[in-house]
DNA sequence: AGATATAGTTTGAACATCAAAACATTTGAT
DNA sequence: ATCAAATGTTTTGATGTTCAAACTATATCT
């Protein structure tokens, strides 16, 4: 590299000259936005379609074993209780969350799916596995762990912003 | 393995018994989720608090260099041309963005980025660059190469569904 | 010129979201 | 035992996002 070069990078304020950097942000940003829509579109495609994809990860955040109260699944969304008491309003009325009061506490609302609500979170747990198995699919072992380290880093990273 | 553990683990459908999958699938939905948020919440920290993390995507696709036209910004953000109208308005008004009608094809409307869009768009690219350093920080070139090779098959899984 | 196609805007309806107020219940203090 | 404070949830009003469909303006085709 010459030194006319790398002033003129410095200049732009581009610190860092590994070409992989802008390929693996423009494949973080492509990828991020499509399955965002394709989650979408199959929804609309499926037996599902009276759903959006925020509902759908509302289902998925309820989950299909434990039973949570409305603040831990709205803390694990990252919405305000009442953004996901307006939700659950909606997915009760359409068959998919049922919601039980704690016996031991009366203030606390316990959810759960419906028979309806695990159908769907079995189909969509089946996307995400198909998704993850293509992704792995020609790696070998330790591509694999390459792989869990860089996701490790990325989570560590965010926790910071937390 | 013995074929207890497998025909329990067939008949529940869990076809893959790879625990990276699960582990992998998971960090996938948490950093996703945590992506979105933290990109909001620093948003509102920052000297751009009247912007929401849509209308910075949408600034993002906008874009700095070339100027892109309606059709073309909402093609990439796979939104409808109304929304985008709406969400450009807005945009407009708050001085991040201007229209420019084509002189070629009066039909056509180009979109580009103001003097504050461009200083948005410079903040946003760094953080994310940021990101992506935190990512590579700890590895070196293999298992950079593992990575770039599962953001391609994730790519390329997508790509089926479009 | 008139019909058709293309690019973008407007509008009305549904949902997402937050902050703040309201409500119900539990816990703690006296 | 009572009352105040804390906790968990719901309701409400305001703003933003999104789509489909109707509409406007311009270009292209015959």
């Amino acid at each position: 590299m010459n030194i006319k070069t790398f002033d003129y990078q410095t200049l732009l304020g581009v610190e860092n000259l590994d070409p992989n950097l802008e390929v693996i942000n423009d494949y973080l940003v492509t990828v991020f936005n499509d399955i965002l829509t394709i989650e979408e579109s199959e929804l609309k495609r499926s037996k599902f379609h009276d759903l959006s994809i925020k509902e759908m990860h509302t289902i998925n955040a309820v989950g299909m074993y434990k039973k949570k109260t409305s603040s831990e699944v709205a803390k694990e969304l990252s919405i305000t209780v009442g953004t996901l008491t307006v939700a659950i309003n909606n997915l009760v009325k359409k068959g998919y969350v049922e919601r039980i009061r704690s016996e031991d506490d009366r203030r606390v609302v316990k959810l759960g799916l419906t028979k309806k609500g695990k159908l769907l979170y079995r189909v969509h747990q089946h996307f995400h596995r198909e998704m993850v198995k293509a992704v792995l699919n020609n790696m070998d072992q330790d591509e694999g762990q390459a792989l869990l380290k860089a996701l490790e880093n990325l989570h560590d990273f965010l926790q910071l912003y937390k």
